[in-house]
DNA sequence: TCCATGATTGTTGCT
DNA sequence: AGCAACAATCATGGA
């Protein structure tokens, strides 16, 4: 299946040549932050209820990885080792592989902006702090009553059609 | 003892 | 419209 459906688009994807932009993004781990307060991740102030933010295709397809990577390489210990391995990997997969994990992606999302709904709610009730009235927004939700439409599944399963006779890059 | 960092890319959120 | 920070992971190091 590596063939897949070249869609033509295969030609490019040969930024291989770099491993990494010049993002190198240095400081981008999580805002070092010198806050010992916090428990864990540097940041993570205390919203119990604060949703994360979904996972991207990437870590979706990172965490499958993850798993087989550790499994070939058991001896593994470094994070980078699996990062760099996976990102080079999902650069080297095509749309149509990494397909699957962005409609898992999304779908995640989809759960997060209803978790953010929820938490939005829960802050406007619980807006009781005054740690910082700056953030009057607040959305305005409708108060009670939100329960409703929970599971939406809506599997939009895209076919896969091979072509065979497509060019093998 | 315990938190932060490292490395990947994507996505979200704020300005 | 663009930039910045954060999402998981896990061993290791620094304080």
């Amino acid at each position: 299946m590596k063939s897949g459906k070249g869609k033509g688009a295969v030609k490019n994807s040969r930024e291989s040549l770099k491993p990494v932009d010049d993002r190198k993004v240095g400081k981008r781990k999580a805002a070092a932050k010198p806050d010992r307060s916090s428990k864990r991740k540097t940041k993570a102030k205390k919203d119990p209820n604060k949703p994360k933010r979904p996972p991207s295709a990437f870590f979706v397809f990172l965490e499958e990885f993850r798993a087989t990577f550790k499994k070939e390489n058991p001896s593994v210990k470094a994070v980078s080792a699996v990062g760099k391995a996976g990102g080079e990997k999902w650069k080297s997969m095509t749309e149509a592989e990494k397909a699957p994990y962005e409609a898992k992606a999304a779908k995640r999302k989809a759960e997060y902006e209803k978790l953010m709904n929820a938490y939005n709610k829960k802050q406007a009730s619980t807006a009781d702090d005054g740690d910082d009235e700056s953030d009057r927004s607040k959305s305005e939700v409708n108060d009670e009553d939100e329960e409703e439409a929970h599971q939406e599944e809506e599997e939009e399963e895209e076919e896969e059609d091979d072509n065979d006779d497509d060019e093998d890059d």
